[in-house]
DNA sequence: CTCGGTTTGTTCCCACGTTCACAAACTCCT
DNA sequence: AGGAGTTTGTGAACGTGGGAACAAACCGAG
């Protein structure tokens, strides 16, 4: 096996950190003032939310408000808010705008996180137009692609550089986050030589397992599992409707030679 | 608020589920045979897994094989295939094909899915041309859009609809899986069309949180979420190179009158 | 048939995450 | 000023998930 650490695989949560610590080094840092791996995931659902009640206005809320907004539990809410610090006030609730910036600050979204598209095809057409990105603390440096046809191809108001020029695009920018929209065989590829110019995050769209070094963070985004777990409740649910049918599945499963349906 | 439950919201894992069970029915109803939702979010990643292996030829493989070209570890992928029933051999491993059949049968893509997907602006599109549908247990049943001047585009071999051909459309193909891809202000109204249709399963990729009534299950996929969780991450890393820098403001934070930078 | 080597299926234990429930703290009204 | 009513922050209980470790089962050689 390669060098690099293969850890990997979405677990449950889609995150490839290795559950917030791994080596006893990282859990000491982690420590320092971790906040739950849960925690973090839901942080920026609470910032959209914040935003969306300071658009129309409100200036305070409570945790049952920004709770039903977010779709979480009231409690689970105040819990997370409570690894941030004491940003409420009791008999109130919490100051929109004031908890708006305290999350931010927390995730690090009051700057703005240059980052790197690879892979300009219908997908990566799709980001590169995603006016979310730019609206939420960050800004998309380069757009490249491996294809010389699609070279000098403007997107919005990027033009797509050839993937060559990624060390450059990287250091020049300063880029720490990676966007890659490629086809599943590119993608180790596209993911080392990202790696190896200096990105440290990677945001992986192409169905595919990626292997990065110690300290490099992997998301992974994949269409076609989102559906295969919907169509297992699916299926489940079918089951469930006509009970009868399902319960003569698990007898038939129990007798040999019986053949389910 | 509406009588409908706003049980949404990404639960850490993205799925919408109340972790399995909520209801005492839907409790005894899970128990009757009960797979984890983590093990579940994990087999189409197995899947795809022995796929790829059977692809290149591979008979038989072990947990060990399986569970590095998964990205996880032995253990876990023993426990989560341990849930389906024992369909490998002591000694020998898995075989490749026979395992293949069964986590495909478990998760219900043995069959295909009719899908309809909505909103075919850039994202829309991408996921039109998705290969990943067709190859993996799904079929496009139609494209939707509420924009008349999008209605009659030819997205590979498919025409976009309008909209309110919905409720035809899912009878006609008896369709359970929806796909949002609209803009987030249309996205509540377009998931309630949908569910008043007869879809019981949303994958939504609008950035906004969606109500649905008790028995629907949505999964949110969202872009900016996912890479403010990469920047939070990225944003502790660079503190933790700084150490001496994060210290300091750590110890202005505890002083009043100090600014910190 | 027996024995050594291999690999699965499972048990046990720990850590993490969620939820409940309540004390502390704040506002407002009298 | 005091008390009633709210709402936060948190401690404790509970459930779920992950990982190590091991017994059971299988194969092949002798």
């Amino acid at each position: 096996m390669t060098p690099r650490s293969t850890r990997n695989g979405t677990p449950a949560d889609g995150v490839s950190r290795p559950t917030a610590a791994k080596t006893p080094a990282a859990h000491a840092r982690a420590g320092e003032r971790g906040i739950p791996e849960a925690t973090v995931a839901r942080l920026p659902v609470y910032l959209r939310a914040l935003i969306t009640l300071a658009e129309r206005g409100t200036a305070t809320c409570s945790s049952e408000e920004l709770a039903t907004a977010a779709g979480v539990n009231s409690a689970k809410l105040r819990k997370d808010l409570s690894y941030l610090g004491s940003y409420g006030t009791r008999g109130v609730g919490y100051d929109v705008e004031y908890l708006r910036y305290q999350i931010a600050r927390e995730i690090g979204v009051t700057q703005d996180w240059p980052v790197v598209i690879v892979g300009i095809g219908n997908l990566g057409h799709a980001l590169a137009n995603y006016s979310g990105f730019s609206s939420r603390g960050f800004r998309i440096a380069a757009l490249l692609d491996a294809d010389p046809a699609r070279a000098g191809d403007r997107v919005g108001d990027l033009l797509v550089s050839d993937f060559d020029q990624v060390e450059a695009v990287v250091a020049e920018h300063g880029v720490a986050i990676g966007v890659i929209a490629t086809p599943a065989p590119a993608a180790q590829d596209v993911c080392d030589r990202l790696v190896a110019a200096g990105v440290t995050s990677i945001l992986n769209f192409a169905p595919t397992v990626l292997s990065v070094p110690e300290g490099v963070d992997v998301r992974k985004v994949d269409l076609s599992i989102e559906l295969q777990i919907l169509a297992y409740h699916e299926q489940r649910k079918a089951l469930a409707d006509g009970r009868a049918v399902g319960l003569l599945d698990e007898l038939a499963s129990d007798l040999p030679g019986v053949v389910a349906r």
